[in-house]
DNA sequence: TGTACATCAGTGAACGCGCGTTCACTGATGTAC
DNA sequence: TGTACATCAGTGAACGCGCGTTCACTGATGTAC
């Protein structure tokens, strides 16, 4: 062979690091295979010696990224905080930068309309997560882990709609007490 | 005049109550001027004497949407019931219909993308919505009621994206355990 | 070590298609006489 | 009441463009001799 033989699983895996944060920040749709092969330093044509489809490359960007804010986690379930998550999760920052941030918050609505291949791998690594959250809670309880992911996405998703940046830290302030209050829902029963 | 000086202003109607069900339904990249005006009964060409751009009717049928599902409630708040509210907005029927159902749970990463104008329309809709939660909270807490549609959205929006359907009636009845245990969350405290 | 060759990652022109938008037009209808 | 006309909601061909995808090719490089 004339290249290395890791050469093209690097550019495979980088072209799916480009997708996945570009997908993140622009929106599946807005993201074309022209341009997305551009950034990672390549033409448009090499696309499909890597990927069957678009549609494959988007199942890939979006476990990739799950994958991806998971191992970023690991620190805090070391740390065994829950409290420390729900804060991180809803800094400032994270509602400014979706294209590193969770794909579930900036992407869960256009899963929906996905291929079923798609919507199984947001399903295995969502359960990833729900497990995570569940081993940092005091009861260990999913269901609550499930009320709390939910109230961090939708909390996140309406920071980053509204237009009014007053609101939308307001907005992560109120979805950070509301999460908290989820974590000893069960014990205050 | 030729028409009936009511004509034009109920063709107009017409596609944006089309529009504002086919976004919900489809993501608004994924519908087209003609195909809208197609369902509406109308050639593409005629779009642009009622709406100067696309961007024009995402707006109005954002607002549209979210004013229709404001008035669907009324009757909650008559009754005063939160709890109703709450089990209403999480039913199945609510997650397979998004054509018919709330625009932030079907829209909220879309409109993040989309410019000022759209975002302002949202966000005034986004208050009325959270003034009328507020209303039916025993302690009238805003921010209560912020984290509670938080709550609301993300569940209908993970029930939404994930390929399991056991699991989605799952997150549907956590989601609610959740928001209903938020309602009490400060009397609590 | 130096040369010839085979490999294949990446190139770029081309495909059909649907997008948002423009515009000269048609023809049904309300109004004026 | 009957006819001529003006209005303008709606038509449909056309625009440039970018999309996802295909494919014949190029040329840098690892391998074999």
């Amino acid at each position: 062979m004339r290249y290395d033989k890791t050469h093209k699983e690097t550019t495979r895996r980088r072209v799916i690091e480009v997708a996945s944060a570009r997908f993140r920040k622009e929106g599946i749709d807005a993201v074309g295979v022209a341009s997305l092969m551009g950034d990672a330093g390549l033409t448009h044509g090499g696309f499909y010696s890597h990927f069957p489809s678009k549609d494959a490359l988007i199942k890939e960007a979006i476990a990739h990224a799950m994958e991806g804010s998971l191992a970023r986690h690991q620190k805090t379930i070391e740390s065994g905080d829950i409290t420390t998550f729900i804060r991180a999760y809803l800094r400032s920052s994270h509602r400014d930068h979706p294209e590193s941030g969770c794909v579930a918050a900036a992407l869960a609505s256009e899963v929906a309309r996905h291929p079923a291949e798609t919507r199984t791998a947001f399903t295995e690594e969502f359960n990833r997560l729900v497990d995570f959250i569940t081993k940092l809670l005091p009861e260990h309880d999913a269901a609550i882990a499930q009320a709390i992911l939910a109230t961090l996405i939708g909390t996140l998703q309406l920071a980053r709609a509204v237009s009014d940046p007053v609101l939308s830290d307001a907005i992560l302030a109120a979805g950070e007490a509301g999460a908290l209050a989820l974590v000893d829902s069960k014990r205050r029963d």
